[in-house]
DNA sequence: AAAACGTGGTG
DNA sequence: TCACCAAGTTT
């Protein structure tokens, strides 16, 4: 533990890039620094902190500038409601703490457009506060060379890294042990293909150790739903036979029942071109009467939206046998005592196939 | 809690 | 090519 931070000061001492805004305590500089390099690379925002120092040196000549004329400087760094915070920050910090920068990160924190990364980089760099930051290069130095997996953009994962690196910084200077670890992050731990070879980390980190380390800091999926659409194949005997089919392990509803089904990624028309189809999964030569085309049903799931579309057929008759791979004839009465999933539950109640 | 918010660099 | 990522915060 403590020998984590004097390596990673040491590092710092010797390696750091040279920034402008290191070479001053001035809490107002240093919040400026922070909020235009949220969410964008030094390379970026290096010229704009600069324009931004020598057009307003201080908080007041912030205050009174006009509004274009910050818009106009923030121009085409992005996330443009940083410039707006960034006005209404410097007016409550103008008015309503005399121009002086709360110390404190809690106190920090109420002021627009300060998180809590932010506020402990405030508290840290221009206070000497012992508040961790936790950026996503302390995500990704930390979950290394520590082998956490937590998630980092969950509760749980903010909670646990902002310890660890809270206790990691017990010893050593807030300020510098912070912009350490995250510089150690952003020019040597790097996203991909760092070079562990020669890392100061190489004997105790985790991941490289267990030759993981392009596999961390984990991040919950994204939740990129992705459509799909399902034709179902809802084929019924005069009296009452039901085809069903027990789905497989290689797809949602793991050994559930359903229907006969035509997936595809995009919608599908016109709809009896399906039926064809349908004879390669189930029977050749089926003779059939189209009963019914339900609406499209949507269904979600957690990354899913499923479109189902349910046909239902009227067949002559099913042959004697019982059919191979995972068909089944079953009864319309037995129907209830197979598992289904809600969206076919759905469709069952809706035809009063099964009741409630 | 998940989504929106911008742009540019990278492998 | 394009998904991923970058000193996150707000709603």
């Amino acid at each position: 533990m403590e020998m984590f931070g004097r390596k990673l000061i040491k590092w710092y001492l010797k390696n750091q890039r040279k920034l402008p805004w290191r070479e001053t305590k001035d809490p107002y500089r240093i919040w400026l620094s922070e909020i235009i390099m949220q969410q964008t690379r030094v390379s970026q925002g290096l010229e704009y902190y600069r324009k931004f120092v020598s057009n307003f040196p201080d908080v007041f000549s912030l205050t009174a500038a006009p509004e274009t004329k910050v818009y106009k400087l923030w121009q085409g760094l992005g996330y443009y409601n940083r410039a707006q915070n960034l006005m209404q920050a410097a007016r409550t910090i103008a008015n309503e703490y005399q121009g002086q920068f709360p110390e404190t990160k809690e106190e920090l924190m109420k002021i627009k457009g300060i998180g809590p990364y932010t506020a402990a980089a405030i508290a840290s760099i221009a206070f000497g506060k012992p508040d961790p930051v936790v950026d996503g290069n302390v995500f990704r130095v930390l979950s290394r060379v520590f082998g956490i997996d937590t998630p980092l953009d969950t509760a749980k994962g903010k909670k646990e890294f902002t310890s660890l690196a809270g206790r990691l910084m017990k010893g050593q200077s807030p300020g510098d042990f912070n912009q350490a670890l995250m510089e150690f992050g952003a020019v040597w731990c790097k996203p991909r293909n760092p070079d562990c070879d020669h890392c100061i980390f190489f004997e105790e980190c985790y991941a490289r150790k267990n030759n993981i380390v392009s596999q961390l800091p984990v991040k919950k999926p994204k939740t990129r739903i992705k459509d799909r659409f399902f034709y179902y194949m809802v084929a019924q005997t005069k009296n009452g036979v039901i085809l069903m089919k027990k789905r497989g392990p290689d797809d949602i509803w793991k050994n559930l029942y359903d229907f006969p089904v035509i997936v595809t990624n995009e919608r599908t028309k016109p709809l009896e071109n399906l039926i064809a189809l349908f004879e390669k999964i189930s029977f050749n030569d089926m003779i059939y009467t189209i009963k019914h085309i339900s609406n499209e049903y949507i269904h979600l799931l957690t990354h899913q939206r499923i479109h189902a579309v349910f046909i239902r057929l009227i067949v002559e008759n099913f042959p004697e046998n019982t059919p191979e791979n995972d068909l089944l004839l079953i009864n319309k009465n037995d129907i209830e005592k197979y598992p289904v999933p809600r969206l076919v539950e759905q469709y069952l109640q809706d035809q009063k196939l099964i009741k409630h």
